[in-house]
DNA sequence: ATATATTTTTAGACTAACCTAAAAATATAT
DNA sequence: ATATATTTTTAGGTTAGTCTAAAAATATAT
């Protein structure tokens, strides 16, 4: 069993790994957590010792497949908590976090298998994030950002990069969410900024946007 | 904000009161918490510290208004967690004791009224214990225990005072459940066991359970 | 290749929440 | 009333998780 600040380490370096793939540096982690560097080599050297991760000093952390597996059943917790924070709670996208980063923590195999089953299985949280089944697997669909579409393609939003709430309540004012259809009408070289058609409207995304929003292309 | 600790600590004394009244020693608590009289003390002056208790040394502790106020909070919180549990994820009302130990301590008040909201606004928790409004007001009802009523005397079962998980299963088994009216046949002198009328049949209960259920009595 | 900058680890401290053992206060029994 | 028992507090330690500052290792730039 581990406690709630192992979790949040876990956590992180699961997160890290899935971008920049093995060998997590301690600045990175330290970064996230919002902590400092030498907190962090403590933690590791902890974590390490339970087989969480390997560790070799200056080497950076990587987790074992036992990390992995409790890492995802702790990303597992927190999706399927947003789930229901914002299908049965009426919580919006932007509000959930904070609240499934305490929830995450709870131990109880039983609630965490009977609130899948409550909300029916969901395959994805509010963000368009998938959730990991009870052995740790996660599908991953082939998603683009919008950024690196070209001009007259066509797709489906399906998730978000960044999901801090300025940015999930600026989707929110544009009338962008998860399942809308995006079609690129011109792309501007100049500041990257996007002419989009959604709704049968059409409106002008900026770079910031675009690389921040992930579109699956209609075939 | 209180740490998960300080909460355990407040409401603990919170559930010493209403069975004592005031002047909660240190010894019930530790024996409670399952901690040592030591630590009490040291959390005692903390929580002096914090408003939350008046405290002379040898002379036990009493929740100030303050105190009652954030110990009806966590209550609140555990039981619509209980009702949540049984009523939506299928727990049975011997599980979710440990859980909701868990679940009392999430920070969030949208949360907890959003699930209040969800819930239909419960009053009773699945023991029969009244839930405190927002404001930490609990309405109390009249209830007396099963081993007080006189023979011929008929009531509904509202209430256990032991909610031990090994007592529910037991109250399981023999068909008690909240709701379910019962009728006092006949009380045994010799070991104060009753035979009762329920669901029509009659049955014989010991003296220890009708000493841990609790009868609204018909008028 | 060497100097400089950056990253990481170590050393030493702090706080919260515990503990044990001893001392002090209070309660009880004769 | 005094002696004894019990309860409560104090004193001093421990562990988890954090911090700052300094030392060591690694990376970068000339
Ligand atoms: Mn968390
Ligand atoms: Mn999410
Ligand atoms: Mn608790
Ligand atoms: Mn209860």
């Amino acid at each position: 069993m581990f406690s709630q600040s192992e979790e949040n380490y876990i956590k992180t370096i699961y997160h890290l790994e899935a971008d920049f793939k093995k060998g997590i540096s301690t600045n990175a982690i330290a970064k996230k957590l919002d902590t400092k560097a030498s907190s962090v080599t403590d933690m590791i050297k902890k974590l390490s010792e339970k087989d969480v991760v390997t560790y070799k000093k200056y080497q950076g952390v990587t987790l074992t497949d036992f990390g992995k597996k409790t890492a995802a059943n702790i990303v597992r917790k927190h999706r399927l908590w947003e789930v229901f924070l914002v299908d049965k709670l009426n919580f919006s996208w932007d509000e959930v976090h904070e609240v499934a980063e305490q929830l995450e923590h709870i131990k109880s195999p039983k609630l965490i298998n009977e609130l899948d089953a409550f909300l029916e299985y969901p395959k994805r949280d509010p963000h368009g994030d998938p959730i990991p089944d009870k052995e740790g697997n996660l599908q991953i669909i082939e998603k683009s950002l919008l950024s690196t579409l070209k001009e007259n393609e066509i797709g489906v939003c399906v998730g978000v990069d960044d999901s801090s709430s300025e940015f999930l309540r600026f989707l929110d004012k544009q009338g962008v969410a998860l399942g809308k259809q995006i079609k690129v009408v011109e792309k501007e070289p100049f500041d990257g900024s996007l002419v989009i058609e959604m709704d049968g409207k059409t409106l002008s995304v900026s770079n910031k946007i675009a690389s921040n929003l992930y579109i699956q292309k209609s075939r």
